[in-house]
DNA sequence: AATAGTTTTGCAAATGTTTTCATAAAATTA
DNA sequence: TAATTTTATGAAAACATTTGCAAAACTATT
């Protein structure tokens, strides 16, 4: 072997390897079954040789797909959407697709940039969290016909496609719950809800419930952290020392009554004994949590994996009618609740 | 306005709007201060009214920068690279870049194949977990000279550039410190080290640092468990159910020790009062934890940080010369462990 | 052996950009 | 005012592929 493969190896410099032409290339990969076996094994062979990786970008410009699909978070660093961004990318990956995955921090301005970045790297199709976008990224996603999903939250009326749960049941789920059990003197503990759809109708949710309890939640008893266990502890921290402390800590989601959990301990108060602690979610360590967390499950692999398929079927060309699919909260009562 | 833009706008269709030529579009993206002030007005214009979005791919074949980095994860299920993950792509995107983003779950032929599909996209850069690849990837990685960096492991005698620490020595420290409290019967929680150089080395770094001090690691005293705080729950209530058992607990990771103080504490024993627990990692609640988790702490962010930064001089252009930068582990030393 | 049918291949056009080079227009200098 | 420099624009080639069409090479059928 004297020469090195120095130089950028193309589809033609297969050709001429193979001495063939470049066409026959192309087609060796795309129709396979349009070309004589030996002469592909030929190509085959100097593939091999020559190091040849073909060029996606390429191939787009021939209104070919592109191979990718776009999936827009808030954040990654978090447990909350891990479970669901697994199954999504792990379904998509086995049909081939590549995720191209980029984050806002819970900006919908800059929501609005990184979609458009993605469609400038032409994605198939398009993953969002949650239904609440700017009127600018619905305009631009409306305008592109592309294959567009709303992951987590469902919404009958939702502008756009989706597969997810119903925030509000899982609120309301979760509230009823504590209601239950007996209790009457209830806080919140929830993150901002500017931005996050997801958190604002649980909040709203669990607040039906009680008002129709005759219930209200007046300031004192709502709490504002975000997702964090650090802050959230913080936060309880303060909550639990007061004397004046509500008998029952609803949690925006179970990141939050983690928090609260360690919080308690901290305290050395008992949980469920001295106060009751409810999540929204049920991540994948929930149930192990001591005490076990009870907390309203959400079906995220689920949720992940049909979302998925959809994007999939989108792509396929199935249409693009809106298409709603809704999943049900769960209620998941452990150890961390008990009647007062 | 009579006429819809149903067929799709690209440069020419923008130019014709705004009787212009395509180079001059062209230019006002790519090099705006060649072109005239007015006219750049009346491209904009035309740009926005039609909706036109680059065509990034169309691009990328001018030897253009596809503006893409491919970044290899072993999952992205759990909190384990989260903070590194979420640090290295808003640094990136900061400067432009999109992440494609892809898992193969331990499986080092999968993560073959993941790379030549990032390779296919073009990808301007490549980050990889570890420092342990397939022959093949090796390979394929250096005939294709493109910016390749391997986070998280740091190693002198790396075949790629690689930013992180000695996992060696997070072993060694966590062991280190056991042994410093006075404990001589020390068992080890860790994943399967096929395929998982990080936790490979940290057992290695363990068990030199044990066998200095004269002391074995029998495989009666070694377990396995994936990284699942469900997983180590459950062999960890083993272990302690056991009447021989260990007077000290060295984890793999976090997740890990968290199953640990789960399963003591589901058996009513005290942490550290019963046993001590080790972690290695310092995920971002391990601090929070009760009580706090003692562990090894690995500066994910700022290694994220780095090689973000590394990879994008790649990138620029500064030669690909491999580049070695090491990270300090540090011992973090909290409430689980105690002199027994 | 001639014909018709089938399979395999290559040519050339097309895809949506960027960039080099040339040219026209405007601004500056003498 | 003429000559020179600067600024702004367009034409066309280039990038790495795919694909429609047609030619060439086989096979099968008479």
């Amino acid at each position: 072997m004297v020469k090195k493969h120095q130089s950028k190896v193309d589809i033609t410099t297969v050709a001429r390897a193979a001495k063939v032409s470049a066409s026959t290339v192309s087609r060796t990969f795309n129709h396979p079954d349009l070309v004589n076996p030996a002469t592909r094994k030929k190509i085959d062979r100097a593939v091999r040789r020559l190091g040849y990786i073909r060029n996606r970008a390429a191939q787009a410009m021939h209104g070919k797909r592109s191979g990718t699909v776009g999936l827009v978070v808030p954040t990654i660093d978090h447990a909350i959407f891990a479970e669901l961004v697994q199954s999504f990318s792990e379904k998509l990956e086995s049909v081939g697709f590549t995720i191209l995955m980029t984050s806002h921090g819970y900006d919908l301005e800059r929501e609005y940039a990184v979609v458009r970045k993605l469609l400038e790297h032409r994605v198939d199709g398009i993953a969002l969290i949650g239904l609440e976008h700017s009127e600018e990224t619905f305009l631009l996603l409306k305008q592109q016909k592309l294959p567009v999903v709303a992951v987590w939250n469902y919404n009958e009326r939702s502008r756009i496609s989706c597969v997810g749960t119903q925030n509000l049941l899982a609120g309301r789920m979760g509230a009823q719950h504590l209601l239950d059990l007996g209790h009457r003197d209830i806080g919140a503990v929830f993150p901002d809800t500017q931005g996050n759809d997801r958190s604002f109708d649980r909040l709203r949710g669990a607040k039906e419930v009680l008002a129709t309890a005759g219930i209200s939640l007046p300031p004192s008893r709502q709490w504002m952290t975000p997702y964090s266990v650090s802050q959230a502890k913080a936060v309880c921290l303060e909550i639990l020392s007061q004397k004046d402390r509500p008998s029952a800590l609803l949690c925006g989601n179970d990141v939050i009554a983690q928090g609260c959990l360690y919080a308690a301990m901290q305290m050395g108060m008992r949980v469920p004994g001295d106060i009751s602690v409810m999540g929204i979610g049920d991540f994948k360590c929930s149930k192990d949590m001591e005490p076990a967390l009870s907390t309203v499950r959400l079906p995220a692999r689920t949720i992940g994996g049909q979302a998925a398929d959809l994007i999939v079927r989108f792509i396929a060309g199935d249409g693009l009618d809106i298409t709603r699919e809704e999943l049900q909260p769960e209620l998941m009562a452990r150890v961390t609740t008990a009647r007062i």
